[in-house]
DNA sequence: CAGTATCCACGCAGATACTG
DNA sequence: CAGTATCTGCGTGGATACTG
């Protein structure tokens, strides 16, 4: 019973904190809520736009290159006239699932009535 | 047998997004590092400066007013001299623990590996 | 449809110096 | 000890136009 004198929480500095390496990863920019709609299944290019509302294309792209090159999400090109270029979450960006809810419930909770009053 | 044909997942967009919402308060530079290592209890300026490596006081300093302007963390200063000001998580903050660790879990299975290579 | 390319403005972070 | 003040540069994101 609570004989091993581990710390608790061990100490991490900048870099190499988990925490801040996680959040590196998936925070920033609807990075988030990018992740969160594709929860549902795989999304074109322009469905996902719709749902993350006003951001700006480039924003969108930017960021879907950036978690694709972490391997959280899969892009698939259709070589097609007029293109079709499907996302969807890879094995690892669907480990992110509870995470994501769990931000989700949070949010509903505390963020979202702190960041309107 | 799945009858109620409601979407598993709500779909939100921009700024009234819960995911988003919860990131912008506790991601971006260093604050999930900050909020962890309040998690081991309360923490004085300079403790925490080293604890988070090499961030400018500045930098930290601003991240700091920031999580308290929304409620996260408890700044008590002592009026001594030499002054002395503790950091603490509030009733809000510590709700974040279970996001904290699964975030620090998830970034030693995934984040810091893919990071580091 | 699903993107690039270019231009530009401004916000943010580092460095440094100072202080109650 | 725990900060502020100031300056400065460069990164980042918006707007707009173009394309396979």
């Amino acid at each position: 019973m609570d004989t091993v004198k581990r710390p608790r929480y061990a100490s991490y500095a900048g870099a190499g904190c988990p925490v801040e390496a996680s959040l590196e990863l998936f925070s920033g920019k609807g990075k988030g809520m990018i992740l969160y709609h594709l929860l549902e299944g795989t999304l074109r290019f322009n469905e996902l736009k719709r749902r993350v509302g006003n951001m700006t294309q480039r924003m969108l792209t930017k960021q879907l290159r950036e978690l694709e090159s972490f391997e959280l999400i899969h892009r698939e090109i259709y070589p097609e006239i007029p293109p079709k270029v499907e996302y969807s979450l890879t094995e690892t960006g669907r480990t992110l699932e509870p995470i994501l809810l769990a931000l989700k419930d949070w949010g509903e909770q505390h963020a979202l009535p702190k960041l309107l009053k």
